[in-house]
DNA sequence: TGTACATCAGTGAACGCGCGTTCACTGATGTAC
DNA sequence: TGTACATCAGTGAACGCGCGTTCACTGATGTAC
């Protein structure tokens, strides 16, 4: 059987990148080392270049596979409820994001913690890193076709954008292939920001001594930002 | 004179702070060495210990630093503005933040970036790094006193708290000495998790090859978020 | 004003570790005829 | 179906580095009388 070897090494390869998330969790991104890991496989550590040709390799191996999986979570959140209100789609992919992250502390970190210095995430990480996005943008296309115009109550249609921002917002929609208008889309950044903001502050310990139940304000604040998008409806 | 020798001392250490601070910027939290700074000095390794007893020593010091700057930037923006609406002032602490950020960017990934692994904050930190949320506070309270009310127009106006959060956010002001009620303490936090959010992301990449003016994107989602503390007012 | 002593800064060698990466090699697994 | 050859996984030694921390020490600076 011809596949017999590629199996196994696609399963080595999935065992170097399991102990590496364990060391990512335990040392830092900064302090992986590929010695470690061969220890942990009770391999020679040169038998590690076998299957990543350099630690920066193995390294932006785990930063797609962190990206993938929080967007796998969120898009199979989104599948699973089916057909619904944009807003309750907003909260279901915070929830996943959240779920995720908690879940994943160090690879949330990789993706959006401090960059590893002097590490240079090669082109091959943007499609991954967009996976998350698509969802948030299929919502803000969902809010557009039916509630939303740009005179509408919440803060958002009072915001004047700048002719340089509106001109960046336009080039951005273009560039994914949308049609959403420029003020939504800025909303939609804010919130994609906000979103990873406070998940950031829970996960990094800003808010240990200041807010006891934390995943009770993630709720509340997913909630402060849905408005922000939907207006004052729903849940 | 007596304070000679304690002349010199403080001015050493504040050198290998300062070589520390480059280092930082180079290499990153996790790798800061110790060696490298005695190096730079011109002294032997060991001779850095008669200044900090370890590496985490002097990482807690610039932690600290940052954290005072930080705040300080703050503090000096919003008393030479003098006496001025919440919303300018807001805008004006949000500056002062970011352009701190942009000019210490290794500091500010210290402070709000990935946790150095295996390191611990000692309760040291815990008062400057509230530097900076004190004259947001202030911010906030001058909201309340002046145009604030719970049944206001802006999304915040119909958030219901639930009960947990609210009793969370009752000990929080209770704490830190403040009578601001709960919705709006609400906001606020959600005002400051975001500014943070907002600059992280912008210096960490995220918005490369996104956003092309991000200074002016920053500028707008000032606005926006003040907007939501302020309702739909000014600048 | 001068001397004796204590304090402190800085040295340099050492301990006991760690790391990424290369290279010539052995043996096993697959492939072509 | 069996043999010859090429491919590939894994080894172990080596190169050339790095690190934090300790310790006994020298010599200069300050202090007390």
């Amino acid at each position: 059987m011809t596949g017999q070897r590629a199996r196994v090494r696609a399963q080595l390869t999935g065992e170097i990148k399991q102990l590496a998330r364990t060391q990512l969790a335990e040392v830092g991104a900064p302090n992986l080392s590929l010695r470690a890991i061969a220890r942990d496989l009770g391999m020679a550590s040169s038998a590690i270049y076998r299957y990543f040709a350099s630690r920066d390799e193995l390294l932006t191996a785990l930063i797609i596979d962190a990206y993938e999986a929080i967007g796998a979570e969120a898009e199979r959140a989104d599948r699973e409820l089916g057909p619904a209100e944009a807003a309750l789609r907003w909260s279901t992919a915070c929830w996943a994001a959240y779920r995720w992250s908690l879940a994943n502390p160090a690879e949330f970190a990789l993706i959006f913690g401090t960059p590893v210095p002097g590490y240079m995430a090669p082109p091959d990480t943007i499609g991954p890193a967009s996976q998350f996005t698509v969802v948030l943008l299929s919502i803000v296309e969902q809010v557009q076709a039916t509630t939303w115009n740009s005179q509408a109550t919440s803060p958002s249609g009072q915001l004047p954008l700048s002719d340089v921002v509106r001109a960046d917002l336009v080039a951005l929609t273009d560039r994914v292939g949308t049609t959403v208008q420029p003020e939504l889309m800025m909303i939609g950044l804010h919130l994609w920001v906000s979103l990873i903001g406070t998940i950031s502050f829970i996960l990094f310990g800003h808010f240990n001594n200041v807010i006891e139940d934390q995943e009770a304000f993630f709720e509340t604040t997913v909630r402060l930002l849905g408005a922000e998008m939907f207006g004052q409806a729903q849940c």
